[in-house]
RNA sequence: GGCGACGUGGCCGAGUGGUUAGGCAGGGGUCUGCAAAACCCCGUACACCGGUUCGAAUCCGGUCGUCGCCUCCA
Protein backbone atom coordinates (compact mmCIF):
# COMPACT_ATOMS: atom_id res chain seq x y z
CA UNK A 1 0.00 0.00 0.00
CA UNK A 2 2.28 2.84 -1.33
CA UNK A 3 2.41 6.45 0.00
CA UNK A 4 -0.21 8.85 -2.08
CA UNK A 5 0.14 12.61 -1.80
CA UNK A 6 -1.84 15.57 -3.54
CA UNK A 7 0.63 17.52 -5.38
CA UNK A 8 -0.70 21.00 -5.64
CA UNK A 9 1.76 21.11 -8.96
CA UNK A 10 -0.26 18.64 -10.83
CA UNK A 11 -3.34 19.00 -8.63
CA UNK A 12 -3.83 15.01 -8.21
CA UNK A 13 -2.73 12.17 -6.15
CA UNK A 14 0.65 10.39 -6.58
CA UNK A 15 2.32 8.04 -5.27
CA UNK A 16 5.45 9.44 -3.41
CA UNK A 17 8.83 8.63 -5.15
CA UNK A 18 11.43 10.16 -3.21
CA UNK A 19 14.69 11.26 -5.57
CA UNK A 20 16.47 8.70 -3.77
CA UNK A 21 15.30 5.51 -2.69
CA UNK A 22 14.20 5.37 1.21
CA UNK A 23 15.38 9.17 2.05
CA UNK A 24 13.33 12.49 1.88
CA UNK A 25 14.30 15.96 1.20
CA UNK A 26 11.77 18.55 2.37
CA UNK A 27 11.70 22.19 2.93
CA UNK A 28 8.90 23.95 4.52
CA UNK A 29 8.44 28.30 4.80
CA UNK A 30 9.02 29.39 7.78
CA UNK A 31 8.01 32.39 9.64
CA UNK A 32 9.29 35.68 9.80
CA UNK A 33 10.44 36.55 13.21
CA UNK A 34 9.21 40.12 14.34
CA UNK A 35 6.11 38.76 16.69
CA UNK A 36 4.40 36.41 18.45
CA UNK A 37 3.49 33.08 16.46
CA UNK A 38 -0.48 32.53 15.86
CA UNK A 39 -2.70 29.56 15.47
CA UNK A 40 -2.27 29.85 11.67
CA UNK A 41 1.07 29.17 11.96
CA UNK A 42 0.14 26.08 14.57
CA UNK A 43 -1.98 24.75 12.19
CA UNK A 44 1.07 24.57 9.34
CA UNK A 45 3.64 23.44 11.66
CA UNK A 46 1.89 20.87 12.94
CA UNK A 47 0.51 19.75 9.78
CA UNK A 48 4.31 19.33 8.57
CA UNK A 49 5.16 17.72 12.05
CA UNK A 50 3.08 14.90 11.59
CA UNK A 51 3.96 14.58 7.58
CA UNK A 52 7.80 13.99 9.05
CA UNK A 53 7.04 12.11 11.62
CA UNK A 54 4.88 9.90 9.25
CA UNK A 55 7.63 9.48 6.49
CA UNK A 56 10.10 8.88 9.39
CA UNK A 57 7.37 6.04 10.82
CA UNK A 58 7.23 4.63 7.23
CA UNK A 59 11.38 4.39 7.54
CA UNK A 60 12.45 7.35 5.61
CA UNK A 61 15.91 9.04 6.30
CA UNK A 62 14.57 12.97 6.71
CA UNK A 63 16.31 16.00 6.13
CA UNK A 64 14.06 18.56 7.13
CA UNK A 65 14.38 22.36 6.78
CA UNK A 66 12.69 25.27 7.46
CA UNK A 67 13.74 28.84 7.30
CA UNK A 68 13.45 31.78 9.78
CA UNK A 69 13.18 34.98 7.87
CA UNK A 70 14.87 37.88 9.71
CA UNK A 71 15.49 40.16 6.89
CA UNK A 72 14.08 41.55 3.46
CA UNK A 73 10.32 40.90 4.22
CA UNK A 74 8.92 44.29 3.67
CA UNK A 75 5.29 45.91 4.34
CA UNK A 76 3.58 47.60 1.85
CA UNK A 77 5.17 50.88 3.05
CA UNK A 78 8.70 49.11 2.00
CA UNK A 79 9.77 49.06 5.58
CA UNK A 80 11.29 46.14 6.86
CA UNK A 81 9.13 44.31 9.40
CA UNK A 82 11.88 43.59 11.48
CA UNK A 83 13.62 46.94 11.05
CA UNK A 84 10.56 48.56 12.18
CA UNK A 85 9.44 46.17 15.14
CA UNK A 86 13.36 47.29 16.43
CA UNK A 87 12.18 50.49 16.30
CA UNK A 88 9.01 50.18 17.84
CA UNK A 89 10.87 48.32 20.82
CA UNK A 90 13.91 49.94 20.87
CA UNK A 91 16.14 47.28 20.00
CA UNK A 92 18.44 46.31 17.59
CA UNK A 93 16.82 44.09 14.57
CA UNK A 94 19.02 41.44 15.63
CA UNK A 95 16.94 41.31 19.27
CA UNK A 96 13.80 41.00 17.65
CA UNK A 97 15.03 38.15 15.61
CA UNK A 98 16.20 36.36 18.82
CA UNK A 99 13.19 37.28 20.96
CA UNK A 100 10.52 35.58 18.42
CA UNK A 101 12.66 33.22 17.32
CA UNK A 102 13.02 31.81 21.10
CA UNK A 103 9.45 32.24 21.05
CA UNK A 104 8.42 30.81 18.19
CA UNK A 105 10.66 27.79 18.76
CA UNK A 106 9.03 27.55 22.56
CA UNK A 107 5.88 27.45 21.16
CA UNK A 108 6.46 24.96 18.57
CA UNK A 109 7.85 22.79 21.55
CA UNK A 110 5.00 22.74 23.20
CA UNK A 111 2.93 21.96 20.87
CA UNK A 112 5.30 18.81 20.93
CA UNK A 113 6.27 19.81 17.28
CA UNK A 114 9.72 18.35 16.74
CA UNK A 115 12.34 20.68 15.55
CA UNK A 116 13.15 20.85 12.08
CA UNK A 117 17.37 19.66 11.09
CA UNK A 118 18.00 22.47 10.06
CA UNK A 119 16.34 26.27 10.51
CA UNK A 120 18.48 28.57 8.24
CA UNK A 121 18.05 32.30 8.79
CA UNK A 122 17.93 34.83 6.24
CA UNK A 123 20.61 36.81 7.34
CA UNK A 124 23.15 34.31 7.22
CA UNK A 125 22.70 33.44 3.89
CA UNK A 126 23.72 36.26 2.29
CA UNK A 127 26.01 35.17 -0.18
CA UNK A 128 24.47 32.22 -0.83
CA UNK A 129 21.24 34.79 -2.02
CA UNK A 130 23.77 36.98 -4.13
CA UNK A 131 25.71 34.16 -5.84
CA UNK A 132 22.26 33.17 -7.22
CA UNK A 133 21.00 36.69 -7.74
CA UNK A 134 24.31 36.87 -10.19
CA UNK A 135 23.76 33.67 -11.56
CA UNK A 136 20.29 34.97 -12.68
CA UNK A 137 21.80 38.56 -13.91
CA UNK A 138 24.61 36.33 -16.08
CA UNK A 139 21.98 34.16 -17.65
CA UNK A 140 19.57 37.13 -18.68
CA UNK A 141 17.22 36.45 -16.93
CA UNK A 142 17.67 39.19 -13.80
CA UNK A 143 18.53 43.14 -14.61
CA UNK A 144 20.00 45.57 -12.38
CA UNK A 145 18.15 49.11 -11.85
CA UNK A 146 19.97 52.55 -11.68
CA UNK A 147 19.50 52.90 -8.47
CA UNK A 148 21.17 49.21 -7.58
CA UNK A 149 18.32 47.03 -7.05
CA UNK A 150 18.21 43.35 -9.02
CA UNK A 151 14.69 42.17 -10.75
CA UNK A 152 13.63 39.01 -12.18
CA UNK A 153 11.91 39.75 -15.23
CA UNK A 154 8.99 37.74 -15.22
CA UNK A 155 8.94 37.93 -19.58
CA UNK A 156 12.10 35.71 -19.78
CA UNK A 157 10.62 33.08 -17.97
CA UNK A 158 7.12 31.97 -19.75
CA UNK A 159 6.02 29.02 -16.57
CA UNK A 160 6.31 31.70 -14.15
CA UNK A 161 3.26 31.44 -12.38
CA UNK A 162 2.50 27.39 -13.18
CA UNK A 163 2.38 26.61 -9.76
CA UNK A 164 -0.45 29.29 -8.54
CA UNK A 165 -2.14 28.99 -12.17
CA UNK A 166 -1.54 31.98 -13.53
CA UNK A 167 0.46 32.76 -16.98
CA UNK A 168 2.89 35.59 -17.17
CA UNK A 169 -0.17 37.99 -18.41
CA UNK A 170 -2.47 37.04 -15.69
CA UNK A 171 0.10 38.51 -13.30
CA UNK A 172 0.98 40.73 -15.34
CA UNK A 173 -2.32 42.51 -15.10
CA UNK A 174 -3.40 41.98 -11.51
CA UNK A 175 -0.23 44.29 -10.35
CA UNK A 176 -0.32 47.95 -10.29
CA UNK A 177 2.71 49.45 -11.48
CA UNK A 178 4.44 50.53 -8.21
CA UNK A 179 8.02 51.19 -9.39
CA UNK A 180 9.21 52.86 -12.67
CA UNK A 181 12.23 50.75 -12.11
CA UNK A 182 10.93 47.47 -12.92
CA UNK A 183 10.34 46.45 -16.65
CA UNK A 184 7.59 44.95 -15.88
CA UNK A 185 4.84 45.24 -13.30
CA UNK A 186 5.44 41.74 -12.17
CA UNK A 187 9.00 41.32 -11.93
CA UNK A 188 10.04 40.79 -8.19
CA UNK A 189 13.06 41.76 -6.05
CA UNK A 190 15.77 39.77 -5.62
CA UNK A 191 18.07 42.78 -4.14
CA UNK A 192 16.63 45.95 -3.12
CA UNK A 193 19.62 48.88 -2.61
CA UNK A 194 19.76 50.16 1.14
CA UNK A 195 19.77 54.36 1.82
CA UNK A 196 22.70 54.64 4.68
CA UNK A 197 20.40 54.58 7.50
CA UNK A 198 18.68 51.20 7.20
CA UNK A 199 19.40 48.82 9.48
CA UNK A 200 20.37 45.89 7.84
CA UNK A 201 22.90 45.70 4.82
CA UNK A 202 25.27 44.24 2.96
CA UNK A 203 27.78 44.74 0.42
CA UNK A 204 26.74 43.39 -2.74
CA UNK A 205 28.12 43.75 -6.31
CA UNK A 206 25.41 46.21 -6.99
CA UNK A 207 26.07 48.23 -3.97
CA UNK A 208 24.85 48.20 -0.61
CA UNK A 209 21.20 46.32 0.17
CA UNK A 210 19.65 43.78 1.11
CA UNK A 211 17.73 40.57 -0.38
CA UNK A 212 14.60 40.03 -1.62
CA UNK A 213 12.11 38.34 0.38
CA UNK A 214 12.26 35.06 -2.23
CA UNK A 215 15.62 34.36 -2.88
CA UNK A 216 16.30 32.98 0.56
CA UNK A 217 13.94 30.00 0.46
CA UNK A 218 15.70 29.23 -3.39
CA UNK A 219 19.33 29.92 -1.78
CA UNK A 220 19.07 28.02 1.21
CA UNK A 221 16.94 24.69 -0.15
CA UNK A 222 19.92 24.59 -2.54
CA UNK A 223 22.15 24.67 -0.11
CA UNK A 224 20.80 22.05 1.74
CA UNK A 225 18.72 19.70 0.09
CA UNK A 226 20.10 20.42 -3.66
CA UNK A 227 19.03 21.89 -6.82
CA UNK A 228 15.98 19.16 -6.89
CA UNK A 229 14.55 17.90 -3.70
CA UNK A 230 10.82 15.68 -2.81
CA UNK A 231 9.13 17.94 -0.85
CA UNK A 232 7.97 21.81 -0.72
CA UNK A 233 5.75 23.05 1.82
CA UNK A 234 4.26 25.69 3.29
CA UNK A 235 0.76 27.90 3.71
CA UNK A 236 -1.21 28.19 0.74
CA UNK A 237 -1.22 32.12 0.94
CA UNK A 238 2.20 31.93 0.01
CA UNK A 239 1.29 29.98 -3.57
CA UNK A 240 1.64 33.89 -5.31
CA UNK A 241 3.73 35.14 -5.63
CA UNK A 242 6.30 33.95 -2.94
CA UNK A 243 6.23 30.15 -4.46
CA UNK A 244 5.65 31.33 -7.40
CA UNK A 245 9.01 33.23 -7.04
CA UNK A 246 11.06 30.37 -5.47
CA UNK A 247 9.95 28.45 -8.45
CA UNK A 248 10.92 30.54 -11.31
CA UNK A 249 14.00 31.55 -9.96
CA UNK A 250 15.39 28.32 -9.11
CA UNK A 251 14.74 26.61 -12.27
CA UNK A 252 15.58 29.25 -14.51
CA UNK A 253 19.14 29.30 -13.19
CA UNK A 254 19.18 25.41 -12.35
CA UNK A 255 16.97 24.22 -15.60
CA UNK A 256 15.52 21.75 -13.67
CA UNK A 257 13.09 20.78 -11.20
CA UNK A 258 12.83 22.91 -8.03
CA UNK A 259 10.88 20.37 -6.03
CA UNK A 260 9.25 17.28 -7.05
CA UNK A 261 5.89 17.61 -4.53
CA UNK A 262 4.77 21.03 -3.55
CA UNK A 263 2.35 19.85 -0.03
CA UNK A 264 0.30 23.40 0.72
CA UNK A 265 -2.02 23.93 4.09
CA UNK A 266 -5.27 25.32 3.86
CA UNK A 267 -5.71 28.17 6.01
CA UNK A 268 -6.96 28.52 9.65
CA UNK A 269 -9.66 30.81 10.00
CA UNK A 270 -11.80 32.61 12.91
CA UNK A 271 -15.24 33.44 12.93
CA UNK A 272 -15.17 32.67 9.10
CA UNK A 273 -12.37 34.58 8.66
CA UNK A 274 -8.73 34.03 8.01
CA UNK A 275 -6.84 34.87 11.02
CA UNK A 276 -3.57 36.89 10.39
CA UNK A 277 -1.85 39.86 11.77
CA UNK A 278 -3.00 42.25 9.46
CA UNK A 279 -6.56 41.83 10.41
CA UNK A 280 -5.77 41.67 13.59
CA UNK A 281 -8.03 38.65 14.68
CA UNK A 282 -5.26 36.38 15.98
CA UNK A 283 -5.05 34.25 18.95
CA UNK A 284 -1.63 33.78 19.87
CA UNK A 285 -0.19 29.75 20.74
CA UNK A 286 0.47 30.81 23.94
CA UNK A 287 -3.06 32.44 24.49
CA UNK A 288 -4.51 29.56 23.23
CA UNK A 289 -2.31 27.40 25.50
CA UNK A 290 -3.30 29.52 28.44
CA UNK A 291 -7.00 27.83 27.55
CA UNK A 292 -6.52 24.45 26.19
CA UNK A 293 -4.00 21.45 26.81
CA UNK A 294 -1.33 21.43 24.15
CA UNK A 295 -2.68 17.72 23.44
CA UNK A 296 -6.16 18.93 22.79
CA UNK A 297 -5.33 21.34 20.35
CA UNK A 298 -2.71 19.71 18.45
CA UNK A 299 -5.96 17.20 18.52
CA UNK A 300 -7.78 19.97 17.03
CA UNK A 301 -6.29 21.14 14.66
CA UNK A 302 -5.49 17.28 12.86
CA UNK A 303 -9.30 16.70 13.21
CA UNK A 304 -9.26 18.56 9.72
CA UNK A 305 -7.45 17.65 6.69
CA UNK A 306 -3.67 19.68 6.32
CA UNK A 307 -5.17 20.59 2.67
CA UNK A 308 -8.41 22.12 4.00
CA UNK A 309 -9.79 24.88 6.06
CA UNK A 310 -10.27 25.20 9.74
CA UNK A 311 -12.42 27.30 11.44
CA UNK A 312 -11.28 27.98 15.28
CA UNK A 313 -13.87 28.54 17.91
CA UNK A 314 -14.59 27.52 21.42
CA UNK A 315 -17.20 24.98 20.85
CA UNK A 316 -14.66 23.66 18.24
CA UNK A 317 -11.96 23.65 21.00
CA UNK A 318 -14.17 22.08 23.56
CA UNK A 319 -15.22 19.46 21.03
CA UNK A 320 -11.74 18.59 20.17
CA UNK A 321 -10.85 18.48 24.14
CA UNK A 322 -13.25 15.99 25.09
CA UNK A 323 -12.44 14.22 22.18
CA UNK A 324 -9.15 14.03 23.42
CA UNK A 325 -10.12 13.05 26.78
CA UNK A 326 -11.81 10.22 25.74
CA UNK A 327 -8.97 8.48 23.84
CA UNK A 328 -7.15 9.01 27.26
CA UNK A 329 -9.46 7.36 28.49
CA UNK A 330 -8.53 4.11 27.01
CA UNK A 331 -4.82 4.86 27.08
CA UNK A 332 -4.82 5.10 30.84
CA UNK A 333 -6.91 2.44 31.34
CA UNK A 334 -4.58 0.10 29.66
CA UNK A 335 -1.92 1.44 31.14
CA UNK A 336 -3.12 1.04 34.91
CA UNK A 337 -4.07 -2.62 34.23
CA UNK A 338 -0.54 -3.24 32.51
CA UNK A 339 0.43 -2.11 36.51
CA UNK A 340 0.01 -5.67 38.08
CA UNK A 341 -1.30 -8.02 34.91
CA UNK A 342 -0.07 -11.32 35.16
CA UNK A 343 2.89 -12.43 32.45
CA UNK A 344 0.93 -14.32 30.44
CA UNK A 345 -1.75 -14.17 26.89
CA UNK A 346 -4.81 -13.89 28.51
CA UNK A 347 -7.48 -12.15 25.98
CA UNK A 348 -5.15 -12.81 22.74
CA UNK A 349 -8.65 -13.18 20.77
CA UNK A 350 -7.96 -9.23 21.06
CA UNK A 351 -5.13 -8.63 19.12
CA UNK A 352 -6.85 -9.05 16.08
CA UNK A 353 -9.09 -6.10 16.60
CA UNK A 354 -5.70 -3.76 17.32
CA UNK A 355 -4.26 -5.34 14.33
CA UNK A 356 -6.68 -4.74 12.12
CA UNK A 357 -7.31 -0.94 13.36
CA UNK A 358 -3.07 -0.31 12.64
CA UNK A 359 -3.57 -1.30 9.40
CA UNK A 360 -6.62 0.66 9.02
CA UNK A 361 -4.92 3.82 10.42
CA UNK A 362 -2.03 3.20 8.25
CA UNK A 363 -4.27 3.18 5.07
CA UNK A 364 -5.62 6.54 5.71
CA UNK A 365 -1.96 7.92 6.52
CA UNK A 366 -1.01 6.42 3.14
CA UNK A 367 -3.61 8.23 1.35
CA UNK A 368 -2.18 11.78 1.70
CA UNK A 369 -1.96 11.89 5.34
CA UNK A 370 -5.50 11.50 6.35
CA UNK A 371 -5.31 12.48 9.88
CA UNK A 372 -9.10 12.98 10.80
CA UNK A 373 -10.02 9.55 9.52
CA UNK A 374 -6.76 8.11 10.89
CA UNK A 375 -7.81 9.68 14.47
CA UNK A 376 -11.47 8.67 14.16
CA UNK A 377 -9.87 5.05 13.16
CA UNK A 378 -7.80 5.61 17.11
CA UNK A 379 -11.06 6.76 18.61
CA UNK A 380 -12.96 3.27 17.20
CA UNK A 381 -10.07 1.61 18.62
CA UNK A 382 -10.71 3.11 22.15
CA UNK A 383 -14.53 2.12 21.71
CA UNK A 384 -13.22 -1.38 20.89
CA UNK A 385 -10.60 -1.60 23.97
CA UNK A 386 -13.29 -0.22 26.26
CA UNK A 387 -15.53 -2.39 25.56
CA UNK A 388 -13.32 -4.80 26.09
CA UNK A 389 -12.04 -4.14 29.67
CA UNK A 390 -15.37 -3.50 30.53
CA UNK A 391 -15.89 -7.16 30.22
CA UNK A 392 -13.86 -7.45 33.67
CA UNK A 393 -11.64 -10.42 32.28
CA UNK A 394 -8.09 -10.81 33.06
CA UNK A 395 -6.40 -9.99 30.29
CA UNK A 396 -2.26 -11.18 30.23
CA UNK A 397 0.68 -9.07 29.61
CA UNK A 398 0.83 -9.65 26.04
CA UNK A 399 -2.23 -8.18 24.86
CA UNK A 400 -2.20 -4.74 27.11
CA UNK A 401 1.47 -4.50 25.86
CA UNK A 402 0.00 -4.38 22.16
CA UNK A 403 -2.39 -2.21 22.87
CA UNK A 404 -0.07 0.04 24.90
CA UNK A 405 2.27 -0.22 21.80
CA UNK A 406 -0.32 0.77 19.14
CA UNK A 407 -1.01 4.08 21.32
CA UNK A 408 1.85 5.01 21.16
CA UNK A 409 2.88 4.26 17.66
CA UNK A 410 -0.02 5.41 16.36
CA UNK A 411 -1.37 8.32 18.61
CA UNK A 412 2.05 9.28 20.24
CA UNK A 413 4.71 8.68 17.60
CA UNK A 414 2.64 9.40 14.46
CA UNK A 415 0.10 12.33 15.66
CA UNK A 416 2.19 13.59 18.53
CA UNK A 417 -1.36 13.51 20.66
CA UNK A 418 -0.76 10.55 23.31
CA UNK A 419 1.79 11.58 25.64
CA UNK A 420 4.13 8.72 26.97
CA UNK A 421 3.09 9.46 30.51
CA UNK A 422 0.83 11.76 30.89
CA UNK A 423 1.44 15.69 32.59
CA UNK A 424 -0.94 16.03 34.83
CA UNK A 425 0.81 20.11 36.09
CA UNK A 426 4.11 20.44 35.50
CA UNK A 427 5.40 20.32 39.31
CA UNK A 428 3.43 16.70 39.68
CA UNK A 429 5.29 15.07 36.77
CA UNK A 430 6.96 12.01 39.23
CA UNK A 431 3.80 11.85 41.37
CA UNK A 432 2.90 8.66 40.47
CA UNK A 433 3.86 6.28 43.48
CA UNK A 434 1.77 8.83 45.76
CA UNK A 435 -1.17 8.74 43.33
CA UNK A 436 -1.10 4.96 43.59
CA UNK A 437 -0.97 5.18 47.15
CA UNK A 438 -4.01 7.65 47.66
CA UNK A 439 -5.55 5.34 45.75
CA UNK A 440 -5.05 2.33 47.93
CA UNK A 441 -5.56 4.07 50.85
CA UNK A 442 -9.09 5.36 49.21
CA UNK A 443 -9.83 1.73 48.03
CA UNK A 444 -9.13 0.48 51.20
CA UNK A 445 -11.30 3.37 52.92
CA UNK A 446 -14.22 2.48 50.04
CA UNK A 447 -14.35 -1.21 51.54
CA UNK A 448 -14.63 0.02 54.90
CA UNK A 449 -17.51 1.86 53.59
CA UNK A 450 -15.76 4.92 55.02
CA UNK A 451 -17.13 6.74 52.04
CA UNK A 452 -16.66 10.47 53.43
CA UNK A 453 -12.73 9.49 53.64
CA UNK A 454 -12.84 8.02 49.85
CA UNK A 455 -15.05 11.54 48.73
CA UNK A 456 -12.87 13.57 50.43
CA UNK A 457 -9.52 12.05 48.56
CA UNK A 458 -11.25 12.12 45.41
CA UNK A 459 -12.08 15.95 45.61
CA UNK A 460 -8.54 16.91 47.27
CA UNK A 461 -7.17 15.27 43.94
CA UNK A 462 -10.23 16.63 41.62
CA UNK A 463 -8.85 20.15 42.87
CA UNK A 464 -5.27 19.86 41.39
CA UNK A 465 -6.75 18.37 37.53
CA UNK A 466 -6.63 15.12 38.70
CA UNK A 467 -9.72 12.76 38.21
CA UNK A 468 -10.17 9.25 39.82
CA UNK A 469 -12.28 6.42 37.91
CA UNK A 470 -13.34 3.41 39.55
CA UNK A 471 -13.86 0.99 36.73
CA UNK A 472 -13.93 -2.74 37.29
CA UNK A 473 -10.58 -3.17 36.60
CA UNK A 474 -10.31 -1.09 39.67
CA UNK A 475 -9.26 2.68 40.19
CA UNK A 476 -7.50 4.86 37.73
CA UNK A 477 -6.10 8.22 37.36
CA UNK A 478 -6.15 10.81 34.60
CA UNK A 479 -5.50 14.75 33.91
CA UNK A 480 -8.37 17.27 33.63
C1' G B 1 -12.36 41.12 -12.60
C1' G B 2 -8.41 36.93 -12.78
C1' C B 3 -6.62 32.41 -10.29
C1' G B 4 -7.83 28.69 -6.65
C1' A B 5 -10.68 26.05 -2.84
C1' C B 6 -15.31 24.81 -0.97
C1' G B 7 -20.74 24.30 0.29
C1' U B 8 -22.49 17.42 4.56
C1' G B 9 -27.29 16.11 10.17
C1' G B 10 -28.07 21.05 16.42
C1' C B 11 -22.52 22.29 16.06
C1' C B 12 -17.49 20.72 14.31
C1' G B 13 -15.77 17.74 10.55
C1' A B 14 -14.18 13.05 7.07
C1' G B 15 -15.63 10.19 3.04
C1' U B 16 -17.88 7.92 -1.12
C1' G B 17 -21.40 5.81 -7.61
C1' G B 18 -25.47 1.37 -4.17
C1' U B 19 -23.26 -1.04 2.58
C1' U B 20 -22.55 3.00 10.33
C1' A B 21 -17.00 8.06 9.47
C1' G B 22 -15.56 10.22 14.02
C1' G B 23 -15.98 14.05 17.82
C1' C B 24 -19.10 17.51 20.72
C1' A B 25 -24.00 18.59 22.41
C1' G B 26 -29.10 16.17 23.29
C1' G B 27 -32.74 11.98 24.70
C1' G B 28 -33.36 6.82 26.74
C1' G B 29 -31.01 2.57 29.12
C1' U B 30 -27.04 -0.71 31.66
C1' C B 31 -23.32 -0.52 35.40
C1' U B 32 -22.22 2.02 40.18
C1' G B 33 -21.90 3.43 47.79
C1' C B 34 -22.06 8.23 45.36
C1' A B 35 -19.69 10.41 41.25
C1' A B 36 -17.40 10.02 36.85
C1' A B 37 -16.12 7.19 32.97
C1' A B 38 -17.41 3.36 29.87
C1' C B 39 -20.90 0.46 27.04
C1' C B 40 -25.80 -0.11 24.33
C1' C B 41 -29.99 2.33 21.71
C1' C B 42 -32.04 6.94 19.24
C1' G B 43 -31.69 11.71 14.90
C1' U B 44 -31.22 8.97 9.20
C1' A B 45 -27.47 14.74 6.56
C1' C B 46 -24.91 15.89 2.06
C1' A B 47 -26.70 24.34 -1.12
C1' C B 48 -30.18 24.73 -5.54
C1' C B 49 -31.66 23.30 -10.73
C1' G B 50 -30.98 20.14 -14.78
C1' G B 51 -28.38 15.79 -17.00
C1' U B 52 -25.72 10.78 -17.18
C1' U B 53 -26.99 5.99 -14.62
C1' C B 54 -30.70 0.29 -12.85
C1' G B 55 -29.09 3.62 -8.82
C1' A B 56 -25.77 10.10 -7.12
C1' A B 57 -24.75 13.42 -1.63
C1' U B 58 -20.68 11.10 -4.69
C1' C B 59 -19.84 11.91 -12.18
C1' C B 60 -21.19 16.16 -15.92
C1' G B 61 -23.37 21.19 -16.86
C1' G B 62 -25.49 25.46 -14.82
C1' U B 63 -27.25 28.72 -10.61
C1' C B 64 -26.62 30.77 -5.83
C1' G B 65 -23.44 31.39 -1.70
C1' U B 66 -18.85 31.24 1.35
C1' C B 67 -13.61 31.49 1.75
C1' G B 68 -8.37 32.22 0.12
C1' C B 69 -4.71 34.61 -3.18
C1' C B 70 -3.73 38.76 -6.68
C1' U B 71 4.11 42.13 -3.95
C1' C B 72 1.48 42.26 4.49
C1' C B 73 0.58 36.99 6.08
C1' A B 74 1.96 29.89 7.90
Amino acid sequence: MPLTVFNRLTRQKEEFKPLTEGEVKMYVCGPTVYDHAHLGHAKTYVAFDVIVRYLRYTGYKVRYVQNITDVGHLLETDEDRVIRKAGQLGLEPMEVVETYARSFFQDMDALNVIRPDISPQASGHIPEQIEMTQGLIEKGYAYVTDVGDVYFDVTKWPEYGKLSGRSVEDAQSERQIVGSEKRNSADFALWRHAEPEHLMQWDSPWGRGFPGWHIECSAMSKKYLGETFDIHGGGLENQHPHNDCEIAQSEALHEKPFANYWLLTGSLTIDGEKMSKSLGNFVTIKEALEQYRPEALRYFLLSSHYRGPIDYSDEALKAASGGWDGLMVGVQRVRFAMKDAPEDAAGSDFLETVEKRKQAFLRYMNDDFNTPQAIAELQELTTDVNRFLDQGQVVGMDVLTAINDAYNELGGQILGVVPETITIRTDLETVDPLLMMLIDIRSQARKDKDYARADAIRDHLSKLGIVLEDGPEGTYYRAR
